[in-house]
DNA sequence: TAAATTACTTCACAAATATACAGTATACGA
DNA sequence: TCGTATACTGTATATTTGTGAAGTAATTTA
């Protein structure tokens, strides 16, 4: 945490009132779209302008925030918000696990759907890869950017119809295998006409809400 | 989608000046913490300060954004943009399915997440919710708020280390229940000092970038 | 302890910003 | 065709908002 420069002026770091700065513009951003003025910060913190300007100014050479000269509500927040869910650990793991140190990591699903922009999303309907854990209403994100390699579960048009399956490839032909053993993989041509990769699933997303124990007793039964 | 208030005062729907507005603040919002100023938008547009502002004030009338009079940069776009991918449907499903057309839904954790904001993820680890599809390394979403009914998945701690489970209640009983033959339930009485829902699992995601074939395989052989 | 930074205040002032009011011309729906 | 909304321009004019310069006191680091 030295300065690696020798330019960088001296400055400590930051102090206790401007941490206070800093909290009531992240509050004001929460509930206006748009950053306070420096009355506005004056009004809420009880000192006058120039004694809020003063700080934002030790703020932005702290690189704590940007603030831009000469422009009205010029104060910029790096890093708006995670806009997410806290993640604690593995579960089973060391309690106690929900503790603010704890933290992980923190949930962003552009981290699940990286990648090119080109990913979309598709429901699973049927029980083919019931193995592989997938169910009915399951979302899956897939990429049509990433090559399909063997292994990977892709999501295919046989003769115009979508289906998701285990890709695997074995010279000349691919196999499109699904996991439950009810039913065959697909054995295809590598350059079938009626055969066509739309792209390899990154990542799945399951809505809990409604989901029932039920539907863990018929897959008890039926396994 | 007849207007349901007489006093509505009667207006077109928005026009391509208009929308041609609401796109250069989108686009200035891209690029800037902060909203334009009428300025700003008169420069860009290449129309004078009221020509603009009689463009907010209309896109307002139609609730397309908020304009809040005497504020500088009183500009604030509602739901900034969907940060998602597009749904096209179920798999299988009736094709063609990629077209914009055929856009089910946009995807937005917030939906799948939705409810208090205390809401948390945890990680999987283990095979004991297997039939249930879980498998290590899914993240679920778990929300303290929602009271636990019998039937639905439950993250409990029990003598300290957490635990995922069914949940089932049985009058003065409850049972952790899970989702593989391997493994017994949990019974416990409902006011065991030892035993505490954390909360219920409302959701869960998985990254497949990295998940392959075998681990299928491995799963068949088992089952 | 000396030099510098923080944490403010006050008074004055220059820009930046939003409004008011008055027009002109075009397009649209009943 | 009438009445209204749109799509602007122009000239002023109020406010809001940000800056400058100077100063006081407390705090911190070397």
């Amino acid at each position: 945490m030295k300065p690696s420069q020798q330019s960088t002026p001296k400055s400590y770091s930051i102090t206790k009132a401007q941490q206070n700065v800093l909290n009531v513009i992240r509050e004001f951003l929460n509930s206006n779209a748009h950053p306070p003025t420096l009355a506005e910060l004056s009004g809420i913190l009880g000192i006058t302008v120039n004694g809020v300007r003063s700080h934002l100014l030790a703020l932005d050479r702290k690189q704590a925030l940007k603030y831009i000269p000469n422009i009205s509500r010029g104060i910029d927040l790096p890093s708006v918000q995670p806009s997410g869910v806290p993640i604690y650990g593995y579960v089973p793991a060391g309690n106690p696990f929900m503790s603010q140190d704890n933290v992980v990591d923190t949930f962003e699903v552009q981290r699940y759907i990286s990648g090119s922009k080109d990913v979309f999303g598709l429901y699973v309907r049927g029980d083919s890869m019931k193995d592989a854990g997938l169910a009915t209403n399951d979302l899956l994100f897939v990429d049509p950017n990433v090559p399909a390699q063997s292994g990977r579960m892709v999501v295919a048009l046989v003769e115009g119809e979508p289906t998701v399956k285990w890709f695997h490839k074995d010279g000349p032909t691919v196999s499109l295998i699904p996991a439950n053993k009810k039913y065959k993989p697909i054995v295809v041509n590598k350059h079938d006409e009626n055969f066509k990769i739309v792209g390899v699933v990154i990542g799945m997303i399951r809505a809990m809400d409604k989901m029932r124990i039920d539907s863990t007793m018929k897959l008890r039964k039926a396994s």
